[in-house]
RNA sequence: GCUCCCAUCGUCUAGAGGCCCAGGACAUAGCCCUCUCAAGGCUAGUACACCGGUUCGAAUCCGGUUGGGAGCGCCA
């Protein structure tokens, strides 16, 4: 069967390969973006390539902006795909919409090996035995109605109209085990699994199938994925089996959970790449946080992608769900906001930079304001401070101000007149004409400067400052 | 209900029987530096969920308890 050979081997010279496969029925949300980072970091460390594939067989929830949307969100990690929906290869194509053709080939493999079955039971009856095993206490499974119609039977139920589902028979008696690279030897009881859905009635794929034939065929070696899945992998490689595709090996990474130990929800916070990214939080920061979280690393500095694919160690992805703590991201981000170049900082913070300002005033406000700012909006009254006009004084403040006394600022607006904007020769003059000097020689001049008590550097601030704005403003208290 | 996964400082984690009265990073506190804040330097406190067992010896192995999570969908 072509497009399923899974021997490595081709025009990709055996490399394995690792995926990302999200549905786009919504955000990227931090749990996935771990796990596309991981997966991306994986490919990356070990040579590989990193395979994007959107899994969009649910066409009712699928949405093609959501598509978009994924694919934007990761650029904006940085984590480039390989092949993906908008970089087709013979592997392809990485929409599962547009892979039908396979799996109706791989199907037909299954029907003609008796693994596979109509089953005729609607929503409604389905959702009724289910209730009823859970009632009596049992696991909800699929109860086997339609395992054993015999063609007649069948042949009645299409004459009646109903369009059937085709479910995936699970042989009883079997135990499968799998080496997880990330939990260690794992085994299952086939008995526990009921017979599931592979093809929807309107013949789409469903996902336990879809998902495992395109991993084999798209020449997936290592299947990097959440935890959720963990107890669905052993219907995964039962389908494999029956298909005689060689299965990934299978690493699954424990769950992102919020600050109370719970799923990550709303409620704690942002849980959306898109989120974190609107607030102003930076790629650089998110990827260093996520990339700690149930991973451990003997590097601790802030890394770029490159360092942490060196750094990225599969055997020490955590088993013990992680809390996302936005504390400590909070860390990573100041620290990317610290290191962003000057042209990348002007775009981070966008339109809080007033309109119109030279480059060189842009790139002294940048100098002054950024080692204070963690997010754009911490800038913001910074403009005001740089660009604005008489500042208002809080009482603590104005205190200050009356303290050093109008020969204070006499001295302080002349040696401005004559100087602009610099720090040093008006602390040299006000430190001749009043002999002060450490705290009381510099707070004065930041509250009238400034209008507050603490802020960034005095000196790159006042450079900041339009040609006069010093001695305006000492000016006014002399 | 059944099956499965998990459990070390506030947070992320190291730890695969003695190297651990548990190490690191971040956070926190104090001090230093300093015009303030930030940065930087130094110092400090805080953790093996619980109970049994195996062993000369257990954070590490086994059993149980508790707590958390996932799966059992014509969602992925």
């Amino acid at each position: 069967m072509s497009g399923m050979d899974s021997s490595g081997g081709g025009a990709f010279g055996g490399r394995g390969a690792t995926r990302f496969a999200p549905s786009p029925t919504g955000e990227v949300h931090l749990g996935n973006a771990r796990t596309a980072l991981f997966s991306f970091l994986l490919a990356r460390h070990s040579g590989e390539r990193f395979l994007l594939r959107i899994e969009d067989t649910d066409s009712e929830r699928s949405r093609e902006e959501h598509t978009t949307a994924v694919l934007e969100d990761l650029r904006w990690l940085g984590l480039e795909w390989d092949a993906g929906p908008d970089k087709e290869d013979e592997r392809g194509p990485y929409r599962q919409s547009q892979r039908g053709a396979l799996y109706a080939r791989c199907f037909e493999v299954l029907e003609r090996n008796g693994t596979a079955y109509p089953c005729y039971c609607s929503p409604l009856e389905l959702e009724i035995s289910r209730k009823a095993q859970l009632a009596a206490g049992k696991p909800p499974r699929y109860a086997g109605t339609c395992r054993n119609l015999s063609p007649a039977q069948r042949e009645q139920k299409r004459a009646q109209g109903i369009m059937p589902s085709m479910r995936f028979h699970v042989p009883l008696g079997r135990r499968i085990e799998f080496a997880d690279f990330v939990h260690g030897p794992q085994s299952f009881l086939s008995d526990d699994i009921g017979d599931f859905v592979i093809l929807r009635a309107d013949g789409s794929a469903a996902f336990f199938f879809s998902n495992a034939v395109d991993d084999a065929s798209m020449g997936v070696t290592q299947v990097l994925r959440g935890e959720d899945h963990l107890t669905n992998t052993p219907r995964q490689l039962l389908i494999l089996e029956a298909l005689g595709l060689k299965a990934p090996s299978y690493g699954h990474i424990s769950l992102i959970v919020g600050m109370d130990g719970g799923p990550l929800s709303k409620r704690l916070g942002a849980t959306s790449v898109r989120e974190f990214r609107e607030r102003g939080y930076l790629p650089e920061a998110l990827t260093n946080h996520l990339f700690r979280l149930g991973h451990s690393s003997p590097e601790h500095g802030f890394l770029t992608l490159d360092e942490m694919a060196r750094a990225f160690d599969p055997t020490h992805l955590g088993r013990a769900p992680a809390r996302f703590d936005v504390q400590q991201l909070n860390v990573w981000q100041k620290e990317a906001a610290h290191r962003l170049p000057a042209e990348v900082a002007r775009r981070w913070l966008g339109s809080i930079i007033p309109a119109g300002l030279d480059e060189s005033a842009v790139s002294a406000f940048l100098a002054a304001v950024l080692p204070n700012v963690v997010l754009p909006e911490d800038a913001r009254p910074w403009v005001d401070v740089v660009f604005g006009g008489p500042l208002a004084l809080a009482a603590p403040e104005e205190q200050v101000i009356r303290d050093a006394g109008s020969d204070y600022f006499a001295a302080a607006a002349g040696a401005a007149a004559e100087s602009g904007n610099d720090l040093k020769a008006i602390t040299a003059a006000v430190k001749a004409a009043t002999g002060r000097k450490g705290a009381e020689l510099y707070m004065p001049l930041r509250v009238a400067l400034t209008g507050r008590a603490h802020g960034p550097e005095l000196a790159p601030l006042l450079k900041a400052m339009p040609p006069g704005k010093a001695r305006e403003r000492l000016a006014r208290f002399t």
